[in-house]
DNA sequence: TTGTATGCGTTATCAC
DNA sequence: GTGATAACGCATACAA
């Protein structure tokens, strides 16, 4: 493996000093049109094309972000990534992916791992609520942001999220609309505050309508299909069923309709079920998810965009970005009319 | 933001010199233990970790590899994805991802990026059949590594692949076990060696059965949900139709069940399907698609231990890394016995 | 408008 | 065992 050409080289050719070169790559106004013809030239011949390493090190950037997901084979992370790698190119930035489990040793060496890379900004895309070193990044100079999930104590951090009380409040009061009176929710892992105001905002909708919150509908244990598909063939077994059923994901929405399945009845026919975040696949005509949308791709962008403006001006540190984007309920064909109804 | 701490505050507190600071960072074995545990200490006492950035310039590596796809919210990529990613941590390597659109344009940029950062393998997850350049980067040193598809010249390319002809035969051969005589193909684009062999093996096979090679039951377009979905309709509206379908992929599977469930026809009692990739949601038991697995983990992981071999032992670069995958046939719900069979 | 010299934060090659 | 010191490949302040 022979050596890499460097600006020297390139220098030596155009019969210039390095420093030249170096001008010519970076577009400073004040190089002879003559002297950056030569260099281009030269660039070409030699087939120069610049150490992005050494350049990082001398200028103290180096336009990588870093992307902290805990698992991108998800289609809700696998989506944001998406997004996020195309807006970020747009910018010129490229973008490490860390999957990180979600205890707290993986995620802090994820963020070490990205500081050590000397990333010029990170991406959180599924912190938990009791997070607290999070803060400390930024005051360090470090721009943080996190994407759809807020740590408790958010008042001086930057966070993108969706209303997720209000969306589990529209979903609620469809339902509703539609005559079902026992409503079923699965819930994840309540040290994400996704999971935890989708919750209250299940508890305050049910309440608001005058119906009584039962504790032995609502699941609340770990965001696994199987458990989530036995929690529900349970209810589903006896003879007074919920009617429908709200999930926290679309993702537990895909584990009831098969267990809705397994049970013999009928979407949406016996059983209406919506789920939340609008992954693609909800979308798809075969499944028909009705679920509530975050605006998940609009979200992405916009984190990303806030991030760039954090990264080139650090004064803005400070003062905290929060934006909180409004849910849409999407209407497809997992929800219809209680026909069980008493009225 | 105050300036990073660096080895030479470390030395400067252990009261050695920044080289043997370099030295315990290194697990070098000549430091005196004594030495070592006073700049181990030092460095907890200031909180220093390694910029890698310099690091990466001093060693002439960087312990970042490359990982191009074309969009990692197809869940084939992004579980493909998932798995790269956690396997090089084990390693100690970090992954930059680019979502490359599919022209050569697109993709010569994303390599000249990487090239570029200077990482110290490539894995393209979606490379052309046509692609020449790719075996260029090969002689000049950087390992490059293609997973899933190949290029029409690889004689000399390192690649990971399933045995595409064959899956699509095993496929076949179930569905004429099942007594269909009449099955549709879905292919993708032919510039891709997937799609390519996928077709052949479908030919081969159905004319080793005896039946005869259907022009008009064979779908070559663009890899395009709403197309797919259009062809197969007006195949299913049409008294003799397809009594089965087989796809190249499952995306496109789940566009056949659309399309089934659009014309009024039940899966599989009407129309059985088969997809290609056993993506996570194809064993969703709601879909329980039929479909041919490449082993797509264990390629994933092979592929990526095969690039650390290579990165870590240039002079392997030379002679050729290939690995071809059995696939298997994962049977599950959309397949049945041909109903309106004349035995 | 261009060249010289220095620094970025490490690793590696010498000496001692 | 340890400390100077020269790379690594660029950007940039200062001179000219």
């Amino acid at each position: 493996m022979t050596r890499r050409v460097s600006a020297y080289d390139v220098a030596k050719v155009a019969g210039v000093s390095q420093s030249t070169v170096s001008r010519v790559l970076n577009n400073y106004p004040y190089v002879k049109q003559e002297t950056r013809d030569k260099v281009l030239e030269a660039i070409q011949e030699i087939g120069f094309s610049p150490d992005e390493i050494a350049r990082s090190l001398a200028k103290n950037k180096t336009n990588t972000i870093g992307l902290i997901t805990t698992d991108i084979s998800n289609p809700f992370y696998g989506e944001t990534a998406h997004i996020i790698l195309r807006e970020a190119q747009k910018y010129d930035y490229d973008v490490i992916i860390i999957d990180a489990e979600t205890d707290r040793h993986s995620f802090e060496r994820a963020v070490s791992t990205l500081v050590g890379k000397r990333v010029d900004g990170i991406i959180v895309a599924s912190i938990r609520k009791d997070n607290q070193k999070i803060l400390d990044y930024g005051k360090q100079g470090l721009p943080i942001i996190s994407y759809n999930r807020k740590i408790d104590d958010h008042e001086r951090a930057h966070f993108i999220e969706v209303d997720n009380k209000l969306g589990a409040q529209i979903a609620v009061d469809y339902l509703v609309e539609l005559k079902h009176e026992s409503i079923a929710f699965i819930s994840g892992p309540m040290i994400y505050s996704t999971f935890h105001d989708r919750l209250q905002g299940y508890q305050q909708a049910i309440q608001a309508h005058g119906l009584t919150y039962d504790e032995s509908i609502v699941y609340q244990g770990e965001n696994e299909y199987d458990q989530i598909v036995q929690f529900s063939l349970s209810l589903l077994k006896k003879d007074t069923h919920p009617t429908a059923f709200f999930a926290s994901t679309d993702n537990m929405a895909l584990a009831i309709m098969d267990a809705v399945a397994q049970s013999g009845r009928k979407i949406p026919e016996d059983v209406s079920i919506i789920g939340f975040d609008d992954i693609n696949i909800a979308g798809n005509p075969y499944i028909g998810l009705t679920t509530v949308s975050q605006h998940k791709n609009e979200m992405a962008v916009q984190t990303l965009d806030t991030l760039i403006h954090l990264m080139e001006d650090s004064s803005k540190l400070g003062t905290p970005k929060q934006i909180i984007f409004t849910p849409a309920l999407i209407v497809r064909k997992t929800t219809a009319v209680n026909s069980s109804s008493s009225t």
